[in-house]
RNA sequence: GCUGAUGUGGCUCAAUGGCAGAGCAUCUCACUCGUAAUGAGAAGGUUGUCAGUUCGAUUCUGACCAUCAGCUCCA
């Protein structure tokens, strides 16, 4: 929805307008609920919000009447006012609402206490806004959802309600913005992944437990394949690990005091207690313990795509985006100091080189970093983290390689660089990632041999390219449509014979296109072409390859692109030639 | 996990406090057809689960389960 801003003279107007919106909204809701305490309404992405504290539930039917008093005061055309007041005379203007007399409270001492006032009614509020309620198009404002929201974002405080709505300066402005959501749906990966038949859900099995099914595991195993040439090629070694291990080995790691609330609970066997894996680390820092090194060794890259279990809170699963068991595609690099910046660049071009023949364009880089006031969730090492945080950022700089930083979203061992992306219906995710760990390698007691004899502690790359496996995937459908470019796609050409009389040719041109290392299926059914056509085109096949009695005469094969495109006749090695070009090339569409 | 909404054949959706219906998909038969739906017939359901109210519940109530939206969380 990037383009929205097109609607708008600018960005800046936009949140103006927006936010003026929310004000609207406020007041809406105070004259038809007086009773309704107000939080905050702030413009947002994609329109504006505010949270309220009401003593029933918003219906549906009560935002439609909130967004006709919406419109009413737009024709009102109230002026909107800016006045100030000291903090007492703001306490006392605002003492029927709670959290307004809490924000204002909270306010630094000297802060200027501003109020905008349109009409009967009067918000705590920094501005900007638009002059007047007639600059707001009336019958353009959408109320579109009503949610839960924590009051400050807390989940130990108040629970308020969160009605959000959409404006824009035009109505019809408004209709494509609704009508693109839509949209939008028909892209999510759940819908697709069922109706492409690439994975299933099943509640005996247990939610967040997505199950690939054959087409969706083809494509699984066309990333794994891909992914790991990749890194073979770059020196990677692959391993296999159990799904479990110890907790004694979490607890030497430090998940078991930083990340435990993620996992599993213990499963108590003998004399033994064991938890489903949330991550990879240990067992790599087993392996590489399990040998001696000298520094001539390093880097070692242990690589695996490996099974791992979270236990995330039952809310924030969806489909294979987020699920409770997913594959990693997992990588742990042993270096020296001096090798740092030399790995982190091949982890970084590997990432671009990766998204490149996926054609991922729109993403986003984060120098993940620890929050310093939160020792819970950090391991607590102030100079271990200022030396890991500056050397990442000094080295993504060197790179070249834009990037925001965020403050408390590093690994509980260490600074990352985040590359997260946006799909379809839902929030910004993390693809890639690679994190910079001066931590785990000392509490396993990892050392390598220096060149003066001498024992020295390794640093550790995490990183994943694919990120994992299924939510790579995820991606893959809702960038795509379902339409996977020929190299991937699950079935890459359906036959179709136009009779019954080419049903023996069709075999043999699936016998062919088979042996050549295609993915083929012949539809015999005894339906006529057209409908053939449809059923393969909403399985969004790359290639329909049509053959009727002319075919089987010249020996050809008709070939139909999922575009519509009709490519014509031709040899049975004509197309197998097409074909593999356009395998090669990992061609777009 | 929190707040709310939703749950009817494989899919999309009807209906009702009194025998649960349609389209598509499936199966059978006929048609042998050249680039997005050939026709006819058949089969398919403990209406998410378990309780309660009722002469009778798929419908009303409750609990649970799952899904969806958002919040919190997300190495």
């Amino acid at each position: 929805m990037a383009d929205n801003q097109f609607t708008f003279e600018n960005e800046q107007y936009r949140r103006t307008y927006w936010h003026t919106c929310s004000h609207i909204l406020a007041q809406a809701v105070k004259r038809l609920h007086p009773e309704v305490k107000l939080a905050i309404g702030p413009s947002i992405e994609n329109g504006f919000y505010y949270d309220m504290d009401a003593p029933f539930n918003f219906t549906a039917e009560m935002l439609e009447e909130i967004e006709g008093e919406m419109r009413k005061i737009c024709k009102e055309k109230l002026k909107l006012e800016r006045f100030e007041l000291p903090r007492e005379e703001a306490l006392e203007l605002m003492k029927d609402e709670p959290y307004k007399v809490e924000l204002i409270n909270d306010l630094p001492e000297d802060a200027v206490i501003s109020f905008y006032k349109q009409g009967e009614f009067t918000d705590l509020c920094a501005g900007p806004h638009v002059d007047s309620t007639g600059r707001i198009k009336g019958n353009a404002i959408k109320l579109t959802a009503c949610n839960a929201a924590y009051w400050r974002g807390d989940s130990n405080r108040e629970t308020l309600q969160r009605i959000y709505g959409i404006a824009f300066p035009k109505k019809d402005q408004l209709d494509e913005y609704l009508q693109k959501l839509e949209e939008a749906k028909l892209r999510d990966h759940r819908k697709l992944g069922r109706d492409l038949g690439l994975f299933m859900t099943c509640d005996l099995v247990g939610k967040g437990m997505p199950m690939f099914l054959p087409k969706g595991y083809t494509l699984w195993q066309i990333l794994e394949d891909y992914i790991k040439d990749k890194e073979r090629k770059l020196g990677y070694q692959h391993v296999l690990t159990p799904c479990v291990g110890t907790v004694g080995l979490y607890k030497t790691s430090g998940h078991w005091d930083h990340y435990k609330e993620n996992m599993f609970p213990a499963m108590e066997v003998e004399d033994e207690s064991f938890v489903l894996r949330p991550m990879n680390c240990p067992h790599h820092m087993m392996i590489y313990a399990n040998r001696p090194h000298s520094y001539r060794q390093l880097p070692i890259r242990i690589g695996e795509v490996a099974h791992d279990f979270r236990f995330e809170a039952s809310g924030t699963l969806k489909g294979i985006e987020r699920a409770r068991h997913f594959c990693q595609n997992d990588a742990h690099l042993f270096v020296t100091p001096e090798q740092i910046k030399s790995e982190v660049a091949a982890v970084c071009d590997l990432i671009f080189e990766v998204y490149k023949d996926f054609h991922i364009t729109d993403y986003r880089c984060v120098l993940s970093l620890r929050d310093p006031a939160d020792k819970k969730k950090y391991h607590d090492d102030d100079e271990m983290w200022d030396k890991a945080e500056s050397a990442l950022r000094e080295v993504l700089t060197d790179l070249g390689i834009e990037f925001t930083e965020e403050i408390g979203e590093a690994a509980f061992y260490g600074p990352k660089l985040d590359v997260n992306v946006k799909p379809a219906v839902g929030a910004e995710y993390t693809l890639s990632t690679c994190q910079l760990d001066f931590c785990l390698p000392a509490k396993f007691d990892l050392t390598y041999t220096d060149t003066d004899g001498g024992d020295k502690t390794p640093v550790v790359l995490h990183r994943a390219i694919l990120g994992s496996l299924d939510r790579f995937m995820a991606y893959l459908i809702e960038e795509t449509m379902g339409a996977f470019p020929a190299w991937l796609a699950p079935v890459q050409v359906k036959v179709l014979p136009v009779t019954d009389r080419a049903s023996e040719y069709a075999d043999q041109v699936e016998q062919k296109l088979s042996a050549a290392g295609f993915r083929v299926e012949v539809d015999h059914r005894s339906e006529k072409l057209g409908y053939k056509i449809r059923e393969a085109q909403g399985q969004k096949i790359p290639y329909m390859v049509v053959v009727g009695d002319k075919d089987m005469e010249n020996q050809t094969v008709s070939i139909r692109h999922r575009s519509g495109k009709d490519l014509g006749a031709m040899s049975q090695d004509e197309f197998v030639a097409l074909l593999q070009e356009v395998v090669d090339n990992k061609v777009k569409d």
